[in-house]
DNA sequence: TATGAATGAGGATTCATTCAT
DNA sequence: CATGAATGAATCCTCATTCAT
């Protein structure tokens, strides 16, 4: 139930945005009663909530595997190969992402995407400690932020907006820029 | 009157965001009949757009001289001059950048948004075209369209989410990211 | 439901005439809420359309016996016995036909006279057919159309203006002006 | 002023019908300020009143000389001229007759009505006392109610719903009517 | 648990009218 | 007189939410 639910939501989401998305649409949508609604959600922003995330998650599965074979590369191959499986996710979910992204005030789904910064900090800031000696600077922190706000936003804002960037030239790009940020000098690119 | 109705849109704005905003609560602020709000704007998100379109003009005044000083410096301190002049405009904003940037929904500020962006990429593309030869490569197009992206997006997270960063140190990294992104090797910083 | 709006509706146009019945009126009236209406009626006008019809069905129930009567009888007497039914059909319900009458814009509720018009002009037709040779001139059309406007308009005036006029006097002339304009020459009456 | 105020009234009218006429529309429309309306009218409805009246003026002129001939015709002469006239005058007033009639709730209208009906009907009542002896009953109130009420719903109707029947066919069917209502017997038609 | 009819506060917008200039 | 900016009550309608069944 709990499931249609969100599905529903998802599709009036990515169909018509934040606005639009009454509460008896999904319901409607859903093939279920406008009162269900209320025994799983306490209220319609719940209910977007849960969309992002389990977006959210769908990400993370998805980007898995490219982190475990990061943990065996170095930074510049390890940083292309999650970076790919990032770009690869969005565009999977593109649709319901530019819903989410763009149409929906930003307050309405911070909690959702704290996690997700959280989660993408912790592995950056785990991937500079790891190489600290090489980093421009100490402060590990500082550089996680950055990176953290620059991937996420040149990644989803590529996918949304599709500039006339070729796929590599686009995670090349990104990947110079990480890796400029973070070491003194060029690493092997 | 627009400026009553203007500024009182803004305060509401900021205090409770583009759903709350109600054009009753905005008369009502403004001390100022309903009726009256549509004597000046065709609807209600015309009031958000004059708001939107009033900040940017403010943005655009207060970054002007750090533009023509910027035209007569090299590419680093040009940067640094430009980024900086940015960050104190939306310092001064912060509150009613918040509102718009986090608490509406990004389509209903696309016109406005998109004109800012055209400007900034128009200041970026004519700047790098300048040192075409110096380029680590020669899609200034490409450059132009993360430069925008990036500057844009870290500098109104860094004002709105105040990380615990110093200024110096958040400006020196954007100058890095950008002119590591757009020339091929270190330039004196 | 359905029912309690349309009553209320029917008592607030009777009372105050299409202006004043606001939606809002008429919900309380019901002893409903606003937002009840928009479960069965999609706007304001449909629930003027629905009084209407009901009206108009109410005159059809009123006078199927005396056209089925009438069916058996011949012209004149046919025609007062249709004429008397209608005419006490109408005087049941004149205040609201006063109301729709006088107190609608007449493009309001066009769809539904239309369909009265059309019924009644169905049977005038079909009866002048039948005693096609005995006709002042061969143009049924011609005839069809004013027999119904003058009886329609003849008959709702004498209701509504209540003209110092016997019933008996009042449907003998109406009688008269239909048939004289129909059949060449008196028609036994 | 009231003269350019009543033209630009009567152009909305027609142009729009009663319901979109408003106040600053006209006045608009007038190239005056909405303040000067209420300095020539108390409301909105006397404007309409004031336009319609201006109307029946109008006819009154029209069909002036059609009386004046009329009075030296015989009966079925006298009614074929004046007819003639009165639908003439309607046809050139089609437009604006259409709105007000189709589109004014009759209410607003019913004083200026009820003056062109009370001049019609003391000709026609004249006319039919004059040849009192011939009519085919005494009730010279009844009769005259009922031509009034017949032809001037007749010739309304036939101006607007344009049936397809030729003019000069309407003018006998409806010359006929009148002098079968009144006369005992056929008349030299 | 599931329903869905009912709610009613609130939304954006209109427009006849006023009144200070 | 003429103006026209200002009014504000009122309009139609929406939709997140509730609750009796």
């Amino acid at each position: 139930m709990v499931e249609r639910i969100v599905t529903a939501g998802a599709r009036v989401l990515e169909d018509s945005g934040y606005q639009e998305a009454s509460t008896n649409r999904i319901a409607r949508e859903a093939g279920v009663s406008p009162g269900s609604l209320y025994q799983y959600f306490p209220d319609k922003d719940a209910i977007v909530a849960e969309i992002t995330s389990r977006l959210i998650d769908d990400f993370a599965s998805a980007i898995a595997p490219a982190l475990r074979q990061a943990a065996i590369e170095q930074p510049p191959a390890a940083a292309l190969v999650v970076l790919g499986a990032v770009l690869d996710a969005l565009q999977q979910q593109a649709a319901l992402l530019r819903a989410l992204v763009d149409r929906v005030p930003a307050v309405e789904q911070q909690e959702a995407l704290q996690s997700v910064r959280a989660r993408l900090a912790d592995i950056v800031y785990h991937s500079l400690a790891t190489n600290r000696g090489a980093l421009r600077h100490a402060d590990v922190e500082r550089t996680t932020w950055t990176i953290v706000e620059l991937t996420q936003h040149l990644l989803v804002r590529y996918v949304l907006d599709s500039p006339p960037i070729a796929r590599e030239d686009f995670l090349a790009d990104t990947t110079h820029l990480i890796l400029h940020l973070a070491y003194d000098r060029d690493v092997a690119e």
